[in-house]
DNA sequence: ACTCTAATTGAAAAACATTCTCATTTGACA
DNA sequence: TGTCAAATGAGAATGTTTTTCAATTAGAGT
């Protein structure tokens, strides 16, 4: 590899690549370089243009690759917005919930899990097993809240 | 209007329909009698395709635009699948949370919200105000069980 | 029922998003 | 360093969603 961007969540990723036998290329620590500096949502093409800025050269189609991976790593989690779109942010392990600011996309950390607290007696009744789920908080952060 | 598919669902669709000043074309409430009777999540082409079953003919444009009103009317919920892929169903309400099978796509209500029991103090003290939220449950619901 | 009108529609084109193919390059390991 | 499978970039192919616009239709008022 050519590029080291140096720091921790880079190196967590390049752990997790080894794990599962996969390369640690220069195209796959920049997504996550763009992806954890930008601390927010951001499109398939805003990664696109974010690693172009810093490798000259990047094919869109190792983006959507490089996404899917580390989504399959847990590092990366697909967000849906409100709006119908949906973007892409660093995420610090499989099982975090996210709170996004609706105004800059921004995402948050959210550490507790609701749905953990939940007994499926409402779910059991009509003979469904939960097996997983999803959940994502909108709203405000206080950046945009003061800018509004 | 030409047809009329005579079933609660159909007349609550009118009724949402009538107090945004929207039109109850046949369209629309076809759209809304495929989705119901099916009683699973549907991706955009089943529903043009149960649509042109019902009715002869009917633009892919128009059910796009179909689901776009009802989303927003809240009658129609879209769901998103751990493989990527996204589908709509019928929603009895606009806060109804589901539970999808992973299997058949089949959606059942999950009548609780857990996030309504939570107190936002981690989110406040990231600066953070939550409005709104989005939670799907995934799992195996009993006639899929049965078969595996 | 009949007319009027704005809302809605279908069809095709356009725009946009994602995946695939394949020749070339590169990271990891000896 | 040399080797080789894995990964990449470029562009084609495919898939999805939106736009455009002339024709049709629902609904309100006769």
């Amino acid at each position: 590899m050519i590029k080291d961007f140096e720091c921790v969540q880079e190196s967590y990723a390049r752990d997790l690549l080894r794990e599962k036998g996969l390369k640690s290329t220069t195209q796959r620590l920049a997504v996550i370089h763009v992806l954890h500096t930008s601390g927010k949502s951001l499109s398939v093409g805003e990664i696109h243009d974010g690693v172009k800025k810093l490798l000259g050269v990047a094919g869109l189609a190792t983006i959507y690759r490089t996404l899917d991976i580390f989504e399959d790593l847990g590092i990366v989690k697909r967000l849906h917005f409100p709006d119908g779109g949906h973007g892409y942010a660093f995420s610090r392990g499989r099982h975090f919930h996210h709170m996004v600011c609706v105004d800059c996309r921004g995402v948050f950390d959210f550490p507790e899990c609701p749905v953990e607290w939940l007994d499926y007696a409402s779910a059991e009744k009509q003979g469904f097993r939960v097996k997983d789920h999803f959940i994502q908080l909108f709203g405000q952060c206080d950046k945009c809240a003061e800018v509004a």
